[in-house]
DNA sequence: ATGGTGGTTAGACCA
């Protein structure tokens, strides 16, 4: 077991289509670990053989027809834990493993939160109640985390951006899901509900704008810049004490049919 | 200014 762990986590926008692309940020960046979400991908078609070629022999995943769907792929031997069915539903929006023995092993949880639909109501929008219905069950399950097992990394696509320069534009964007004040506060209420540490903005405090997401329909997505930070990693205050190095893989927008989505990855450490 | 693009899959549904 390493003294130090590196872990990304990407929204791959189905991985059978963007293998290729996988295995080139893995034999580029070579994460100790890589979570995926938006695998797309039932699992009995799950393509085990490339990341086996890849050196990521070590894996867990869960995955539906067509949409959703979660992956942990590791360099070093897991044991999988129980998937939460979150809001009673099996849409293979979690998964979990613990990695390494003893008493330096860690924990680790991939989520993928619901996006939430295009109107910022509940009322009208039963999608962005799932969405709020999802994060509050997210808080109850990180007051759980921090009392059980500190020693805990959450990661994933939270499909909101909590911070004002997480955005392109605050202001534009107070009234489009995944910045609205009741998305930002619920997730800022998850963070501090688990005594998370979000490393990412450790590195990168506020007013710099930190992105890891570009829409697919906005043209010349390099130049115009609209981005949004929606994937994130928080490490648990039993980790949290030493210094977590980020790196977020801009380049990767920029490959032959990309993800809208971007790896971003933390070294941690573990000791 | 209320479009725009992309994946999965066979007419919508999801993001």
């Amino acid at each position: 077991m390493p003294e130090t762990l590196s872990i990304a986590t990407w929204n791959i926008n189905s991985v059978r289509l963007r293998i290729d692309l996988v295995g080139r940020f893995l034999t580029e960046q070579a994460p100790d670990i890589l979570c995926l979400q938006e695998t797309k991908c039932p699992n009995d078609v799950f393509p085990t053989a490339a990341f086996d070629k890849l050196g990521y022999r070590h894996k867990t995943y869960i995955g539906i027809k067509g949409y959703n769907g979660v992956a942990i792929l590791s360099k070093l031997p897991l044991t999988p834990l129980a998937a939460q069915a979150m809001c009673g539903r099996e849409d293979a929006r979690h998964i979990a493993a613990r990695i390494g023995e003893g008493s330096r092993a860690i924990t680790l949880h991939n989520f993928y939160v619901p996006a939430g639909g295009d109107i910022a109501d509940p009322d009208e929008n039963p999608k962005f109640a799932h969405k709020l219905a999802f994060v509050e069950e997210l808080k109850r399950f990180s007051e759980s985390l921090r009392t059980e097992d500190a020693r805990s990394v959450i990661v994933g696509d939270f499909n909101i951006a909590p911070l004002e320069h997480d955005v392109w534009s605050h202001k534009q964007l107070l009234d489009v899901v995944s910045h609205t004040p009741v998305e930002t506060r619920s997730l800022t209420e998850v963070l501090a509900a688990g005594d998370w540490h979000d490393v990412v903005r450790a590195q990168w405090p506020e007013p710099r704008k930190v992105y890891s997401w570009w829409s697919y329909r906005s043209p010349d997505w390099d130049k115009a810049d609209k981005g949004r930070r929606l994937d994130h990693v928080w490490v648990g205050r039993g980790l949290a004490g030493g210094e977590a190095e980020i790196s977020i893989h801009r380049e990767a927008r920029g490959w032959e049919r990309p993800s809208d989505h971007v790896p971003v990855m933390a070294r941690i450490q573990i000791d």
